[in-house]
DNA sequence: TTGAAAGCGCTACCAC
DNA sequence: GTGGTAGCGCTTTCAA
């Protein structure tokens, strides 16, 4: 923090407010905050010092005695991915509702950066709200006592909350949907992040015994447009027979969507194309996608009440509470 | 601010942790801000004791004998439009660069919010960055003395910095594709915000000028794809003859490209479209759209950098400086 | 209506 | 290596 007038400067305490109006600190507070036991001309004269001074009240001495302002840390993989910017879009609405703060870190998807994130801002807030890849030992090691909040990931620690995304069923009605139109052969682009295949593709292989088909015609993409379009492909290379695709989230299904048309494939009639996450993006492209639809608005503001909870010490919200179910939203891609 | 704790609970002081370790508060200090005069048995000591009792640094305290944390105020009037996200992912990041950290406000859109939220950002942040629609006056009012860089307006007192957005030779550039691939009925789909006609309007009028073509074929839309998919449709109910369109925005353009598939006109051989912002969600569709495209990462760089200037009272960028040049880019759109 | 004093929680600077 | 003291800039008693 650095005060804005070119030269030395010193910062413009209080103090030198109330020498410049011939008061006190105190009647320089008052006059400052609104109170009324002041008198109307001594107020206008020191709010006058104020101004001519360039006074600014420093909000860390008025955080330290007024012990009032919440400042709520959002951690975001990637705010350029549009999942993660509605679900901040959310969250910064539910904080706002309660007058509270959000610091937004990005930490660009690289898991390096999230020790460094973690650090520079476990000291600055109140609680933490988020998505990160580390463990959650060294989540603790980082935030010590601080209300976590995760987002779409397990917790196995009494130590955090985490709100859990359930796509068990919609994915089931997504796959009964597809099977009902006709098809027989439905493969699938997942995300190739991590070593393990990923939950969706958990309640695809489910759904797809459920309805008697094989569910091994699988894809790894990276999570872009592109990453789908190719993802497709390779898909299609080796299993000509598949007719329709689930994929890992909407950005690979809008990707996969493309390089349909690009193959001269028209959907959904030699393509049926199934999206994760229900993206208002999604409503952009033609055909419009169907997609196992996540309400993100839920995600973020329950996130923003869990951390109410813990923050005032009211009863936290149980693992039953914090879910956010999936359902299948047609558009036309499927 | 409240402690986590479930009842009662008084907020844990460093003095709390001296006591239980048996040591001065300073020795705590030490051994928690990782100083090398100190032994090691006693700083695990203070160091398990600070565990044992969940204490945690008040961060208004530190800050404010340390005076050395940067924090900016970010106003977004939507972060659903990808055209701010774009901007703020890039002023994160600069931010980040820099350590400083970043208050995110999202006004909604909404006027009437920007009061409330410069109110409450004015007292928490070092210097405010961002898009504000209300005057200059109001803004003064609120933010004092307060470091304030505006970005894709126009100022007129001394008192703030801006990032002006620049898109004449862009635009001209644009008309003269369209002009040289044979198109002489060029319509506008402008924004429908405000009473007067855009910037980018005037751009484009005396870009057609310059060509001799006319520029009296506006339509206004809302800045959302269905607004431009409105807008396009009543455009060519007025003006059948038109063949191409340039568009206040990609969002808008998004809507026109999508209404025009509906339409049954082929892009770009019955309609060309060109948009303007250069949104990566511009290459997600089919075909890709052209558009002049800003850089919108050097744009919050930008605006951050010129914080940075007036923090630490650098001499602050110039007005010619503080330019941010559009350029056509060609997608497939036209 | 105003001012003096105390203290929020922490770190820096000096003694020891 | 450790502790005492002072003070960061502000608001909140309490007296005048």
């Amino acid at each position: 923090m650095v005060s804005s007038s070119g030269t030395e400067s010193r910062r413009v305490t209080i103090h030198d407010v109330a020498r410049s109006a011939g008061v006190s600190r105190q009647t320089v507070s008052r006059a400052l905050n609104d109170k009324d036991e002041i008198d109307g001309a001594t107020k206008q004269r020191v709010l006058d010092a104020a101004r001519e001074l360039g006074y600014r009240p420093s909000r860390f001495a008025r955080g330290l005695v007024r012990q009032d302002t919440t400042t709520i840390g959002l951690v975001i993989p990637d705010l350029l991915n549009p999942f993660f910017t509605e679900v901040a879009a959310a969250a910064l609405e539910a904080a706002r509702a309660r007058g509270w703060h959000v610091v937004v870190y990005d930490t660009a998807d690289r898991a390096e950066e999230e020790f460094g994130t973690l650090q520079v801002i476990a000291s600055q807030v109140d609680a933490v709200v988020g998505y990160f890849s580390c463990s959650e030992q060294d989540l603790e090691r980082f935030t010590r006592g601080l209300p976590v909040v995760l987002i779409g990931r397990e917790h196995h620690t009494g130590r955090f909350s985490s709100i859990r995304i359930d796509g068990e069923e919609g994915v089931h009605t997504a796959v009964a949907h597809l099977v009902a139109a006709g098809h027989r052969h439905i493969g699938m682009l997942d995300h190739d992040g991590r070593a393990e295949p990923s939950v969706r593709r958990e309640w695809f292989a489910t759904a797809a015994a459920a309805h008697g088909i094989a569910a091994d015609r699988v894809v790894g993409a990276p999570q872009s447009a592109d990453g789908g379009g190719t993802a497709l492909r390779k898909l299609l290379g080796t299993h000509p027979e598949v007719t329709a695709v689930f994929t890992f989230n909407d950005i690979i299904a809008i990707g996969a969507l493309r390089e349909a048309r690009r193959l001269g494939r028209s959907v959904p009639e030699d393509l049926a194309v199934v999206g994760f996450d229900g993206l208002q993006l999604g409503t952009l492209v033609e055909p419009p996608l169907s997609s196992v639809a996540l309400d993100t608005r839920r995600l973020g503001a329950l996130a923003i009440d869990q951390v109410a909870r813990l923050l005032t010490g009211l009863e936290p919200l149980g693992a039953d509470d914090l879910v956010v179910r999936a359902q299948l939203r047609l558009g036309g891609s499927a």
